[in-house]
DNA sequence: CGTAGCATTGATTCTCTTCAAGAGGTGTGG
DNA sequence: CCACACCTCTTGAAGAGAATCAATGCTACG
């Protein structure tokens, strides 16, 4: 199945996540050119499905509300949380030059999303070199964000990938303008251990010992930075 | 310093690799086309560096011949190998869209590179729809590998990664019509465990173990596949 | 109010890392 | 052409960190 389907018709020009969507240069005039091609999916309930794997890979997707994970599973059923998406941030790069979809989204919990055809952000693409370079911008940005990762997982401590995750929540609250020393985790335990390449136990273990040790406050899914510097000290590998 | 500087002009249409840096549809006439922006670089001795982090996003790189690693480098100056590249294979796409270089690349070994510069393949790409694709294409599928890293590094033992880095190996010798079963590793044992998440030691004793039980050869930086079926079994968690 | 899924906490096991020593290979200079 | 030095790789032993197994507690939702 195909979220494109069923899109109803959105205003970009008037959603305050549009500078996270699109260039920041966009003005009005451009909003409203590629919100022609933009449609709003019916909203996803928790667990629903953006795409999946092997679907045809007709769209970029924006998220307006909630958050999705992406996921890609292997031979063995085993699955490998990809990336995690909150709003203003786009989902399914992977698959933009690509036939099929590579990876699984999976909305976490209750979410509304904007499908980008990817035919049309093509076409405008070479109409508007600010797009193209947008999207080659966060395509790169993506990659970017995926080898700190990659250096994260192969180098690091439970505790400095936990605590390297809340920051880099904290920066992307920040970008929406949110409070960054209030976070609400929109993954459970397992699926975060997953993506930081620990087991669900190992992380809230580390958790509670960064709770002990006074940096945060954890309450379920919601953690409270209490010593922003000390977390930073943790995280700090900032490969850049 | 730059690479592009000094570059001397190519003939991609002549080149045995033109079909992996440009779409295979590309007939000679557009080859001839895009050879105009395309220039090589002076040679680069082991150790050489194409770009470093920093300098002006200014290139993509396509190997010719020798072999080139991408690093990131963090605040403690701790390496992270990011990237092996091959013959064929286009180096830096995850700076397309940025002002500066993200990764640091340096060649393993003697290698020869061709430059193709950011400008004009973006406005190439915006005539040649074909090129456009293929920008994408490729760095989708960089991104695409690196989520299969990701799952290798964070749910596989020391033995299914180092099987899988040796079955993609033989994947990309096949790319390049080269026998897949007598491997040469351009890097080493070092470069190779950053990589794959392990201690380098931990890379040379499961090189070991795959040779005891019969599976590969291993001399030096030269392996040769002798059960394919084990190998393939042992890093089976191809995620498609 | 009860159940199911999610999260915490504890005890044990295991894989890989680290530290250390030595072997092999390569390139340079005598 | 050989000898030495340097670098890379191999191999061994000990230890650390996280995974796993297991039981209990919490929370949310029907």
């Amino acid at each position: 199945m195909n979220a494109t389907t069923n899109a109803t018709p959105v205003h970009c020009q008037d959603c305050g996540l549009s500078k996270l969507c699109f260039p920041p240069s966009f003005d009005q005039q451009m909003l409203e050119e590629v919100a022609h091609a933009v449609g709003q999916i019916p909203v996803l309930p928790k667990g629903g499905v953006v795409y999946a794997r092997g679907d045809a890979a007709s769209a970029l997707y924006a998220v307006r509300s909630g958050a999705v994970k992406t996921i890609i599973v292997d031979a063995q059923g085993e699955e490998q949380v990809t990336g995690f998406y909150l709003p203003g941030e786009v989902v399914g790069l992977e698959h933009l030059g690509q036939a099929q979809c590579i990876t699984t989204a999976v909305a976490l919990e209750r979410s509304m999303l904007c499908a980008l055809p990817i035919m049309s952000m093509s076409q405008l693409s070479r109409q508007l070199p600010a797009l193209q370079q947008h999207l080659f911008q966060i395509m790169s940005s993506a990659m970017s964000a995926d080898y700190q990762r990659m250096h994260l997982l192969t180098q690091h401590s439970a505790e400095s990938r936990v605590a390297s995750f809340l920051l880099s929540l904290m920066e992307r609250h920040r970008k929406r303008r949110l409070d960054p020393l209030h976070l609400r985790l929109p993954m459970s335990r397992g699926d975060l251990g997953n993506h930081l390449g620990l087991a669900l136990e190992t992380v809230s273990r580390t958790l509670g010992a960064l709770q002990q040790r006074g940096i945060v406050q954890v309450s379920g899914r919601h953690v409270d930075i209490v010593d922003e510097n000390s977390l930073a000290r943790l995280g700090g590998s900032q490969c850049a």
